[in-house]
DNA sequence: CTTGAATTTTTGCCGTAATTAAATATCTCG
DNA sequence: CGAGATATTTAATTACGGCAAAAATTCAAG
């Protein structure tokens, strides 16, 4: 059984791979993660080493192993699908879920996850949009072709797939806006002050592009 | 915010306490409880003790304050709720919910406990019908009046309100018996080998005496 | 009332995971 | 290329929660 410390590790190294895209994760990221001291990382790298869960190159940085992969992308997995349960049962708001998700995580066993999973008839996707990988690791759902709206063309019919930014704050923001996973829309107009203008459930929104380029979207057919 | 040692030793204490009915709990059935060397309990004794959790007096035993109480009934009200929420909503059966709890009830926020308590609209006890502590300790539900099944005249008509044996394998045998909380039936005959006969369901079942003292039932009036 | 058994406490130790501070390595830029 | 900035590693320390074994206390007989 691994500790919750060691659980917390991976899962932070997993994810800054998946975001950065680099083979090799540094100690500096995975502290700024997990908001510990830099000696600390050192040393729980080397222990991840040893129990075999991750390769690590000192002044390099780490990578994880097959098997720790497997165990990280496990967790990513429940912390998903508890959020989407969270959601859908007790209708906590997509602001709300991570926080509690990320304790539950490690406090649930494989058998009860498997059975909310069933429960969910096998969601793709969680309440931020995020892919709920299977149990063996495989994505569900391909959510690679999706652009951030920053980049969709002026005119066109777009709808709302994943949203980057999962601070509580943007999440309130945009629900204020009465934006959510699905919902769809029209891009009118790149303004020139840095910001996007759009038509959602009727209504025009005007969003900086800051903010703009975090919500990932898909581009529909006008019909 | 208390650790989960911590709170497990609340908790352990709170259930010696009301099972015993002594004002002091021993170090030694602490042990046994949570399953640690003798020392080990001393030492957090003297701890919850500074922490104004636990009144603690050398080898005579441990009370908690009424802070300490507080906690630990919280801790129970977790507990039980998410039993009852295990079983509501995902069809756990009442052998399996309380391993699973016993993790859970220590990485769920105060709101999400409150949330899952409306969400089942105040349940006034757990799957194994025990009592679920208000909020603020108070019990929902007086059960003070249960007897055991052994006490229990022949020829009275008696519903199942609680089981006190809730080891797994316990209480799969009384699934397997087809009994559960809320059955109703009748005491047929006090049986020479120390056996009490019932009839429930409309099925006949023997149960040794050392079974039925765990069950806890009401006598109903016949109608 | 004393002695042996049971229980509890004390002591000394271990492992994990964190910290800070100092030493060292690497990177970047003029 | 070298110097300063930045990042990483090392080392010493702390807190927590556990163990085992020795010492102390209490209890139960005889």
């Amino acid at each position: 059984m691994l500790s919750l410390t060691v659980e917390n590790y991976l899962k932070a190294i997993k994810q800054i791979t998946q975001k950065t895209g680099e083979s090799y994760v540094s100690p500096g990221e995975i502290a700024a993660a997990l908001n510990v001291a830099p000696g600390t990382v050192t040393s729980m790298l080397k222990s991840l080493a040893d129990a075999k869960l991750a390769e690590y190159k000192p002044y390099t940085g780490v990578k994880l192993t097959p098997e720790g992969g497997i165990l990280a992308i496990r967790l990513i997995r429940r912390h998903r699908l508890i959020e989407q349960f969270l959601v859908q049962t007790l209708n906590l708001s997509w602001d709300e879920v991570h926080e509690e998700a990320e304790n539950m995580e490690h406090a649930m066993s494989d058998s009860l996850i498997d059975r909310i999973d069933e429960f969910l008839g096998h969601p793709e996707v969680d309440p931020h949009g995020d892919p709920i990988p299977a149990p063996d690791g495989t994505l569900r759902r391909n959510l690679a072709n999706l652009i951030p709206l920053t980049n969709s063309a002026v005119s066109s019919r777009i709808k709302l797939v994943r949203v980057s930014n999962q601070t509580p704050e943007f999440l309130r923001m945009l629900a204020g806006l009465g934006m959510q996973i699905g919902s769809t829309g029209n891009v009118l107009e790149q303004m020139e002050n840095e910001s996007i203008k759009l038509e959602m459930n009727g209504e025009t929104k005007v969003l900086p592009w800051t903010d703009a380029k975090q919500l990932l979207i898909e581009q529909i057919e006008q019909n």
